[in-house]
DNA sequence: ACCTGAACACCGTTCAAGT
DNA sequence: ACCTGAACACCGTTCAAGT
């Protein structure tokens, strides 16, 4: 048995309670966020794990927006940079590292929500940057492109994640607004709006994981065939 | 002058309360956003512009979230649907319109956000719907390819404006921010991140126009040339 | 049916004061 | 330098009770 505090009274017996670091903040803050999900994840929660009070946690995180941001760069060490399919195209592997990417944003919907204010910027981010990078490349996209694209790949995946949080907040909710949604669309006027009623089967239409595999394709598509403007030569 | 309240003890004297109504309560927090952004239109602050309590508003409006989508309905009307370049090429009137979109969206960014969440529904953006799907229609776009790309215009132009809401917070928070990544991309290790380090410059080339401009242009190349699945025939 | 006071259960952030 | 108690100024939402 190790030796408890030899100070009972002034001391009470609790975990020795570890000094505050950063990484240590926002490993506490990934446990609460496993367990409890990013509405619980406040300052004062925090501070009261860490068995401090919230003004203590100032010292190492700037505010909620950051310590959500280095959250989300811990997160992205999930992501499965390699994929399955070795062999396969290289789009196929683009799509799917991204669809990666955007399976573990899902799993914390309202973090992809926050990750498109404050952006990551940590090693695994860079990472997935960096292979991102050298997939397109594979592609024979010229740099330049690749550049501008791979920002809007990372943007429409979290988009997509983000777009979810509503349906992780609650079931019913989100079964409602589909609801509504349907209804708004199949009952427009054809009058006033002829595109919209000829199209709404097809608006509503394939399943998340269809739509999500053409959103990548066509975005790789519409990267590789639109080159960057000119800089003038100043 | 008109006649005041008859009874001054009973009642004192203020503008005659106006019935709650959802119209009403969308219009009141449209201008308290204008006069003092989303951050202030809480339910609390709204109960008490409309002189009444916070648990009345939710005779009209579910939750916040709802709030918001009805907010950004309304502001929707700003977005000009017909652009200046009336003779222009298709693709253009549509980057026009989109940009149109994005501007409106960029005077509340945080609103945006919302936007992601909680997607509008209202006249105004079935009207905005149709129209981008008129162009696409006029740009020879098959009509499930429109459907589909549509979508993704929108979030697109969504994501964009929301990504600027730090910035909108705090001009000196966006400024640390935006130096901190073009330090952390410039400083890369070129040998474990090889493709990031001889793209860092292109990765934080154009301005904010350019980039946005060659956006819209990419999707519109990408989803003009990606077929959508066939549907198995059942 | 509509409206509301009051309560429940919280927030982020700052600052002066301590160690 | 680091840490903190306490305060400031708020939140969203629910519910029992009124009209």
């Amino acid at each position: 048995m190790p030796p408890r505090s030899r100070n009972p009274i002034s001391r009470r017996e609790r975990p020795a309670k570890p000094a505050l670091t950063r990484a240590g903040i926002v490993a506490t803050a990934v446990e609460i966020l496993r367990a409890e999900g990013l509405a619980k994840v406040t300052m004062r929660r925090l501070a009261q794990e860490l068995d401090t009070g919230p003004a203590s946690l100032y010292v190492y995180v700037a505010n909620t927006d950051e310590l959500h941001a280095a959250i989300l760069d811990d997160l992205l060490g999930e992501v499965d940079l390699e994929t399955a399919a070795r062999g396969d195209d290289w789009r196929e592997r683009l799509v799917g590292v991204l669809s990666s990417y955007t399976l573990v944003l899902f799993t914390h919907p309202e973090l992809a929500r926050a990750a498109l204010v404050a952006r990551p910027s940590g090693e695994n981010y860079l990472r997935l940057l960096e292979r991102l990078l050298a997939l397109l490349d594979e592609g024979g996209v010229p740099a330049a492109q690749a550049a501008w694209g791979v920002d809007i790949l990372l943007q429409s995946a979290t988009a997509t994640a983000a777009e979810a949080s509503t349906r992780a907040q609650s079931q019913a909710r989100a079964q409602q607004q589909w609801d509504a949604m349907t209804r708004a669309l199949h009952e427009v006027d054809g009058q006033a709006y002829p595109q919209v009623h000829a199209l709404a089967d097809q608006l509503l239409s394939g399943t998340p994981q269809e739509r999500l595999s053409w959103n990548f394709r066509m975005l790789i598509n519409g990267i590789a065939s639109t080159p960057v403007p000119q800089p003038l030569p100043s």
